[in-house]
Order: C-alpha cells, then structure tokens, then sequence
DNA sequence: CTCCCATGTGAATCGTGATTCACAATTCAC
DNA sequence: GTGAATTGTGAATCACGATTCACATGGGAG
C-alpha cells in the first residue's frame, strides 16, 4: 500500500509530532526511524525525503515543544493581569500540558538529546531558559505591583514554582499515575502562595 | 599490558562506579560496556566475568545511586532531631550529592533505565518511593512535635522540598553551571521555610 | 493530456555496540 | 610446586538502526 503524497510541509509537521508522541510514550530510546515512520504510514527511507537526519527530526520536535511551552505563558498572560493568578493557572496549565505531552520532560531531561550536537543543546537551553525567563517576568511584575514579596530574587520563585511541577511530574512517574496530580497541585500551590505572596 | 586480576566482589563494585562516574560526565546514552572497560583498565569482553550483561550492570549501578541517597538521609537524621533543621541540612546535603554524582538525576529521569527492564522499573521505583518516604517520615514527625504546620499534606510538603532541588539542578544544566548552587538553594530554604513551619 | 519534479519504496550498505567463545595467565588450595 | 578454578584477552559474531540509492509513481504546471 502506497502512502499518499503530501507536501513536505505537512510531513515534517507530521513527523516531529509523530516523533513527539512516540516519545511521549515509548521514551526517546525507543525512538527509531523506522518506528516514527512506520507511525505515519512511511517506509523509514522515506523519512529522509523530508529531514536531512535523525538529528534533524529532534531538533524538529524540540522546537515543537518550544512553541508549546510559550504559548503557554503567553496565553496565561493575556488571560489575567494578576501576577498570583497568572502563576496559579500557568501551574495548572502546565501540569495538564505535561502529562498530556510526557515527550516534554522526557526530552528536556534527556542528555542524549542534550549533549549530541552543539547546536541543539544550545536550542535546548535557548528553550528552556527562554521559557524561565518568562515566568520571571510575570514575577517580577508582582513584585513591582505588590502583590508578590519583593525581598526574595525571583529567580528564586521560579524556582520553586517550576520546583512544585517537576516534583509533581516525577511522584507522577514512579507511582506509576496512580496519585491525583492535579489535586496534588493544588495543595501545594496554597504552600507556596503562602511562601510568596505579600503579608497585607 | 594485562589487567591485575581481583576478586569479582572487587571489580563488580569497581566497574559500578566506572559506569557511574561515566553516566555523570558523558550521560547514559553514551554509557558502552568498552568505555566501562577501558575506564577500569579492561577489556570489553571482560567485563561479561562479573556482570551478565549491561542490563545487569546497570542494576548494580542504580543499586549504588539507591544506597548514597538513603545514607544522606540517615545521617542527616543522626545528626539533629529537629524536623526544620534536619530538612535544611538535607537540602544542602542533596544539592552537594547531585553536583558530585550528576549521574544520578540522569539515570533518575532517564526513561530508558525507567522502561528496559519491567525488572529494573521496578527497583527504580522503589529507590525513589523509598527515598520520598523517608523524607516524609521526617516531615511527618516534625508536624507531630509542632515544629511544622500540620494542617497540609506531609507528601505536599515533600513534593516542595524535593521541587527546590530539582529545579536548581535543571537550572545548573541548562546555564552550564553558571549559577551558584548553594546560595540558590539557601534563598529557596528560606522561602521553603516560611511556608511549611510553623507560626509561633 | 503529458511531462517533470516532488515524494514514496525496497533493497543494500554501513557502523556501532553487545555478546560469545576459545585460549592465556594468574591465583589459590592442597 | 601443581592443578583446577577464576579472571583476563582478542577475535569473531550478531542484531539493530541509520542512511543511501536506484527506481516507481502521482499530481500539478504548461
């Protein structure tokens, strides 16, 4: 059975999310050409019609996830201009983002994709310092407004904010999803409201 | 040149903390039984004398990263009774372990050692829930003694803790290093510390 | 309608890394 | 000191997965 001839435009789109999923699932070990194409009704050779390499292809799904991230904190931003409120629905919305796409923390943790090339490593610290930065800014905003302590670094907040997700994501993993993420969420961001927000 | 010959105790353990040593500098992915050998002063065939193959070795090598965690935790509980101070301590302690074995996050998060083996999964698992549970033990003995707010979740509480720690090595990945550590970990403890103890 | 180019296919190549095996050297019990 | 057991070696073997290539085909421009 012949696939049916689409613009590459579509196929790389295609693929990277196809490789996004397989990752999300099988782990970036098991990630194989052959798998991803089979995976859109491909032959392996025929990946490389539309990516030079398999490097290529991650880098491809990195900036996937990228995008995903961003917008992200762009929508929460445009949601509600308060500074409390946006980091409590960015937390929900990144949990959901998470476990919904598990390609996500598998790629960002992952040093294979991390230390292969040069160039992607730095893709990946432009992404994940980039998406950093951005929750920085929604904290620093609080500060100026008052409504967050201004005599904490907030680096420090991000850090603990991004603290509570990744903590979250990985009791997440080793209980096998047998905990309610979301609920645990929520517990702990009453902790850490109560950690930053400002004493009235 | 021949390798001295020593004692299968000796070398299982020698060659564990090589595969170790080389998850932490060159990351999983490029973890090979000849790069094991050579790193013991070995020839790859040789190491088949003391594991059964790299799954087995890679057994051996979790089972290490298990027993150091749970040995910071002992002693930190050796070392003071007071619930606030024992987290402190530990806190500082962990970011020191995890700057000196980077390996252990790698193969922590790592999805591969996570799905090869349902066997390994599963030890996996255990090292992690293990060590959550201890943390929690200490949390939950600090609510008991009022040294703590008891009206939240111990596991939430855990989940924070361990959320400093894990953002601050991401954050350490992904600047290169950049960063100072221990002073980001002290600003996050006092954050940490506002929110969990209890008001006097 | 037809030609050309982009896209798809299947077979072959190629390197890599794990694993095996027959043989060598070393150690230890006696 | 000698022989068996243990440990080390080097040369295969083996599987797997990425990549290439010559060929097939379909779809759109003219």
């Amino acid at each position: 059975m012949r696939a049916q001839k689409l613009q590459t435009e579509i196929r790389r789109e295609q693929i990277a999310q196809a490789a996004l999923d397989l990752i999300g699932t099988h782990g970036l070990q098991a990630l194989s050409i052959a798998s991803v194409a089979e995976r859109v009704g491909l032959v392996p050779s025929g990946i490389y019609r539309h990516f030079k390499s398999k490097d290529d292809l991650l880098s491809a799904t990195l900036n996937l996830i990228g995008k995903r991230l961003l917008n992200n904190v762009e929508s929460v931003r445009r949601e509600t201009p308060d500074a409390l409120e946006r980091l409590r629905v960015l937390l929900m919305r990144e949990i959901r983002l998470l476990l919904e796409n598990q390609a996500i923390p598998r790629v960002v943790f992952s040093e294979s994709i991390f230390s292969d090339s040069v160039d992607r490593k730095a893709r990946v610290r432009a992404v994940i310092t980039g998406y950093f930065q951005e929750v920085e800014k929604i904290v620093q905003e609080g500060q100026r407004k008052g409504r967050l302590r201004a005599d904490v670094d907030p680096l420090t907040v991000v850090l603990m904010f991004k603290g509570m997700v990744l903590s979250a994501m990985v009791l997440w993993k080793v209980t096998g999803g047998s905990v309610d993420l979301v609920r645990q969420a929520e517990a702990a961001w009453e902790l850490f409201r109560a950690a930053v927000s400002k004493a009235p």
